[in-house]
DNA sequence: GATTGATCTGAACGCTGGTTCAGTTAATAT
DNA sequence: ATATTAACTGAACCAGCGTTCAGATCAATC
């Protein structure tokens, strides 16, 4: 051995990972093109190919990473047993997650139709495990009588959608802080859940 | 003039559309290919060039059309005076108009990034009139007292965002009907607009 | 049945795509 | 200094892209 395993490879890998991140965020995975990615890292086209198979493998890994990443954090967060306080806690990260992550949020959306059939149920189960999440968490409040929604399995996919869809138009930079935006948020959230709802 | 003006114009127009409509609902415009297009009308590349002018249009045609349609149809409702009335009536429209087209919505929310600015810009202005549609509902509602929400603007974004992410799971041939779908998202929305809520 | 012109074919054009690889470069270990 | 080898270049490969167009086709008209 001369040269230290991945003496640029720890700097070119992760650049890579980030150039396609963005650039298949901004033009969608088909339109962005592997010598577009390595100009954008300041190398040849080739030398992409130190790091990943083929262009498949990029965008899977980054689809992947972000689902695993979203699943590992929720398991380490500490939920409250109140279901209205367990609401308001998911509101919370579930929003924050998202919003530190718009592109990697639109691309997982976006271009799931991208991924080989193999790669794509991998994707899926990770987002059915998610999903289930909220639903039991839903079912748990109706059940204790917190909640008061028309179907437990609707309102899971209209709150993630709701709250998912706030990278859409979110700026960091815009008139609401994110502190605000999820103030205002848990409150819509708890209506939608029917809180307080008059039976 | 021989032959009639568009014998078989009037089948293979229509045809190229619904084509290029499927195929870049499933794999994405940039992904699918013009030959591929003109293999499911059962004719050669070339002859889609009778129809329009290049991929782009053929893309822009489809998104301009849908937000036109959408638009038009709105215009055409008869709305209730009563701000919740209203909201039942909303609820009903979008859904309805959305299912009955959930290629066109995916795509119209998915392949923006693929048009050229200008054809970008007449996109968006026609989503913002709508949304403005939904934004003054709510507003009026919040006056008359029989709304309540954190944030008229938010508020909107979030129910347009919680209706057409129905086409994300939504089957017509599911465990719901599209009219029990209707009435269990009009509660939804009155509940997440406050309606009824307590002061 | 000859003419006409809308419609379509089939082949070609220039270009760019993902991917490969022999060879160059340069950081480390000896 | 030299040897070693990870990291990268640069050129090439070929398949496929959007698009063009001369010519074939054929239903409507005379």
């Amino acid at each position: 051995m001369a040269r230290k395993t991945g003496s640029h490879s720890e700097i070119t890998g992760p650049k890579i990972k980030q150039a396609a991140l963005e650039l298949f965020a901004r033009h969608g995975f088909a339109a962005v093109t592997m010598r577009q990615i390595a100009a954008r890292v300041g190398v040849q086209a080739g030398a992409i190919y130190n790091y990943t198979p083929d262009k498949q493998a990029l965008l899977f890994d980054l689809l992947h990473g972000h689902m695993a990443d979203l699943l590992t954090r929720w398991a380490e967060e500490y939920v409250p047993h109140d279901p209205v306080a367990a609401l308001d806690h998911f509101v919370a990260f579930h929003l924050d997650f998202h919003i530190q992550r718009p592109e990697l949020v639109f691309i997982s959306y976006m271009e799931l139709r991208n991924l080989t059939e193999g790669n794509f149920k991998a994707i899926e189960e990770k987002r059915s495990r998610y999903e289930k999440i909220v639903y039991d968490m839903i079912l748990k409040g109706v059940r204790s009588g917190d909640f008061q929604v028309p179907d437990a399995k609707i309102t899971s996919f209209a709150l993630i959608a709701m709250l998912t869809g706030v990278v859409d138009w979110f700026r960091a930079d815009g008139r609401l802080s994110s502190d605000e935006l999820t103030r205002q948020y848990c409150a819509l959230a708890r209506q939608t859940l029917g809180v307080n709802a008059p039976a």
